[in-house]
DNA sequence: TTATTATATTCACAAAAACATATATATGTC
DNA sequence: GACATATATATGTTTTTGTGAATATAATAA
């Protein structure tokens, strides 16, 4: 089970947490919209989204050849308590607000159906 | 004002952590007392001190002889959600059950007035 | 099968952070 | 002033973390 400590420390990194406060509005974005959202390489994405993965603080689903990422549901309370606290502190701040809105511009892979 | 990506900075550290979620419960300690209570030597307790109190996330005062320090009475809200977070994330674990208990312990500084 | 798109991983390096030790400063007491 | 206690800072070193570039893997399409 996920520790403070892991917790804190994956949160440490701002492309960590811009994924983690886009996650917090978005239930599930591929790694393509990320990369495009955040205008972030995608070697880059894939690794700090790897470090989120590997402390089962995202889930990651394939379909066809995309890969979705979302909060994973086996989450604590008191992570979505935390996160929570933090997109309220990304409101109205940059990159925050920006990432949003391209991520709802974001024309990829939509009408998938799971 | 501090940013959420200095905040989740930091809390990435362990002691770090340990001293927030202690005043989270403490209103306030002295340096000998979170010396005493972590069971860290005291230059590394300072340092970790001097780290929040620049990012005016610990406010300090003397009294005395002693420096207290509290969660600084600027803290945006945001800040306070996500270090209540934590602190649920804390309880029943190690080694934060156990620092709050040695700070109950402690017979320092007691019936200071400010 | 070859090509294309999406994603993950490896590697060598650079930058940042934490550390222990030593020392400095501030306060209070004698 | 000399000394003791409390706290802060400076220094040199080690550890950790993030990075770009290159490459690997997986799915799909032609």
């Amino acid at each position: 089970m996920l520790t403070p400590e892991e917790f804190t420390k994956a949160l440490s990194d701002e492309t960590r947490l811009r994924i983690l406060v886009l996650l917090t509005q978005m239930d599930e974005l591929c790694v393509c919209q990320l990369t495009e959202a955040l205008d972030i390489i995608q070697p880059k994405i894939s690794r700090h989204l790897a470090v989120l993965r590997e402390k089962e603080i995202l889930l990651d689903q394939r379909k066809g050849q995309w890969i979705f990422y979302r909060l994973h549901p086996g989450l604590e309370k008191w992570c979505h308590t935390t996160l929570n606290g933090l997109a309220r502190g990304c409101e109205n701040r940059q990159p925050y607000t920006c990432d949003l809105e391209k991520t709802n511009r974001s024309n990829l892979p939509e009408g998938l159906c799971s």
